[in-house]
DNA sequence: AATGAATGAGCGTTCATTCAT
DNA sequence: AATGAATGAACGCTCATTCAT
C-alpha cells in the first residue's frame, strides 16, 4: 500500500515554528507599542532571530506587521440559545472582556493612526476582527426576525452600531465599564429610552 | 489697598503670538501624523521658529503635544429647540461632521495609542472634548424628563453611549456614514426595536 | 601506452552552461554598477541561481569577479592594409567605439578604484585587454619600420600612450569624441606639431 | 576712529575648523577607499563628531562627498619660462608627480565608476582639476603661436590630449612612470613620429 | 550539485534633546 | 528669548557569507 510521501522539499527547512515565534512578538509589539514603536531589531530579539530572517518571509516592515495583524484570534461567540436578549448580552459580555484585555483598545488605535499610511490594516481588521463579531450579532436579531418576535423592518444594522459602539464611546469617556454594562447597553439598543405614552 | 502696579517682565520679552503659532503647528502634525511622526523639527519649522524654543516652553514632546491638544476647538453645538429627537440628530449631524474632516479619527488612535505612555493626552480629550458633547446631549435628554416626556429612570448614560458609540462602530466597521445616520441611530438609541406585542 | 579511460566524475554532474550564465550575469553587473554595488543576490537571480551556487564555484566576490572579468570580449581588430596611417586611425576608431559602449569607462574606473583590494582585476585586465590593443597597434608601427618608412628610433611605446591616451584625456575632459577625433589624434601622435622651420 | 563690528553672528558658533576636518576626513576616505566604501560613521569618527554634524552641513552622503572633492587642490604649475618644450616637460613632470601620489589614480576611478549616479562628482572634477591643468598647457602652446614658433593651424587641443593622456594609457598599462616619460611624451606630441622622407 | 534559511555586521538617515552663544 | 550647532541612540534595510538539507 505505502505510497511514497511526496518528494522533500528542496533547500534548508524553515525552522519549525519560527514564522509563529516571529508574528507572535510582532503582534506583541504592534498592540503594546503601536508601529511606529515596533522595532524590527526588538521583534527579531524577541523571536530569537536576526533581522533578514523577518526579511526573508515579508518584505517590510508593513508587510510583517499586516502578517502579524493576521494572527489575531478571532473570538468565539457564545452558542445562541434562541433568546435574543440573553444572546446579546452574552455576547457584549465576551466583547467586554476583550477591549478590557491588555492593550486590546490600542491595537484599534493603531488602525485608526495608521489607516492612511497602511490601509491593508484596518482593512485587516475589518474582515477578520470586526465582521466577524458583527456577524455573530446581526444572526442573534435575524433569528428573532425569523421567529417573529422582531418586526421585519428592524434596523438591525443600526442598533448593531449602538450595541458595539456603547463600548467605544464608553471607552473613550470613561476609560472602564460597569458591571452591568451589557446588560444597560442591550436595554437600549433593543428597547429604547421608556417615553411616556 | 494699594495695588502693585504691573511689574515690567524682566529680560526680553517672548515674541507675542508664536505660543500660538507652534502650538497650531503642532496640533496640526499631531492630527495629521500622530504623535510618533510628529517631529518637534517639522514643528518649529512650520511655527517659523528652532526647537529650542519649543523646549523653553515645554519640557517634552509629550508636553508640547498635550498642550497642543487644549488648542483642540470644542464643537459649538446647535441651540436645543425643545424637541428632544430633533436636537439629539442635529447634535449627531455635527458631530458626523467632526468624524469625517480629514484626521479626525486619527486624532481618536492617537489617543489610544499613547494612553499608557501619556495619560495626560486622554485625560484631556475627555475633559475638553468628550464631556462638552456629552453634556450637550445628556441636556436634551434631561430637559425631556424635566418635560415629563421622559420616564425618570430613563438610562441616559446608556442611551448616550449608544448614540456617540454608533458611529465609532460605524466608522471601524465601514469608515463612512449613511446620509441617514443621524436619524437611524437616535431612531434606534431613543425607541430601541420594535418589538412584536 | 594505456590510456587511462575518462573516469566518470563522482556526484551529480554541474549544470552545463551555468558557469557561463553566471559569469555573464556577473560581468554585466561589474560593468553597469563597479564592484562594490555588483550584489551577489542579483547576480545569482539573473543567472538564474542561489548565491551558495556562486560560492561552490569560487570562494569569494573577488574570486567571482575576478572570473567574470576573464570573461570581456577582447576586441578583434581590422587586418592590417600596410599603409600604416589608416591602419592605426581604423584602431582607434574601433577603440573609440569600445569607449562610447554603455559602462565602457566606469568598467576602467573599477580596476582603478579595486587596484589596491583586488589587484587581481587589473592585472587581468591589463593582460587580457590593455595588451591585445596595443600590440595590434605596435605592430602596425613595426611593420612600418620594417618597410623603412619610419625610422628605427622612433620611440613607439610613447606613441602608443598618446594615441591610446589621447582618449582616455578627452574623455575625462569632455566626455565624448568628435566624429575626426582618430585622424587627429593619429595626426599629432605620428606627426607631432607644425613647427616652424 | 573704531567702527563697531557687524552685529555678532546669531546662535552658537560652529566649531571652528570644523568644516575643514569633516571635508579632510571625507576626501581621505573617497581616495583611499571610493564613494562606495566611504563610510559617514567612519568620516564622523575621524573628524571626532558625530553623524548628525554632518548631516547639518550636507544633506546626504552625495553631497558631503562632492564638497570634499572641492577642497582637492588644484596643482600649482611651475611659471612658463617662454620655452615651449621645457615649460610642457615642466608641466608633466608635475603631472606625473600627483599620479603617483597615493590614490591618485583611484579618485579618477571614482569618478568613473560613480559618474552616472554622481554627475555631479565628474562635472566638479572637470571644472576644478581638469580645466586648470589644460589651460595651463594651452597657455604654454599658444605663446608658442603667438611667437611665431609654432603655426596657428596646430591641432593643440589634440597635442594636449596625447599629452595628458600618455600618462593614463601608461599607468593602465604598466602602473609607473620611467624617469623620461615627460621628456619622451612631450617628444611623440610635439614632434611625432621619425618619418624618412 | 543545488537549494532555501539563517547569520553578523554594517549602512545612511532621522530624532528628541542639550549646549553655547 | 531665541538661535544655530552638536549629541547619542535608534531605526529600517542590505550585504557577503555560511548552514542544513
Amino acid at each position: 500500500m505505502g505510497r511514497t510521501p511526496p518528494s522533500r522539499r528542496r533547500g534548508r527547512p524553515r525552522e519549525a515554528g519560527l514564522d509563529r515565534r516571529i508574528l507572535q512578538a510582532a503582534l506583541d509589539q504592534l498592540a503594546a507599542l503601536g508601529f511606529e514603536r515596533m522595532s524590527l531589531e526588538a521583534v527579531a530579539a524577541q523571536a530569537g532571530v536576526t533581522k533578514p530572517t523577518l526579511y526573508r518571509r515579508w518584505k517590510s516592515k508593513a508587510d510583517l506587521a499586516t502578517a502579524a495583524l493576521r494572527m489575531l484570534q478571532q473570538s468565539t461567540f457564545p452558542p445562541p440559545t434562541g433568546n435574543a436578549r440573553q444572546d446579546v448580552i452574552a455576547n457584549l459580555r465576551e466583547f467586554q472582556a476583550c477591549l478590557l484585555r491588555p492593550n486590546g483598545m490600542r491595537m484599534i488605535g493603531t488602525l485608526l493612526v495608521e489607516e492612511q499610511r497602511l490601509p491593508g490594516l484596518m482593512r485587516l481588521f475589518r474582515e477578520r476582527i470586526v465582521k466577524t463579531r458583527r456577524a455573530a450579532l446581526r444572526r442573534i436579531l435575524a433569528d428573532a426576525v425569523k421567529r417573529g418576535e422582531l418586526d421585519k423592518r428592524a434596523d438591525i444594522e443600526a442598533a448593531l452600531n449602538c450595541m458595539v459602539g456603547a463600548y467605544y464611546a464608553r471607552y473613550l469617556a470613561q476609560g472602564k465599564f460597569p458591571a452591568d454594562w451589557p446588560e444597560r447597553t442591550a436595554g437600549v439598543a433593543l428597547d429604547g429610552l421608556p417615553w411616556r405614552q
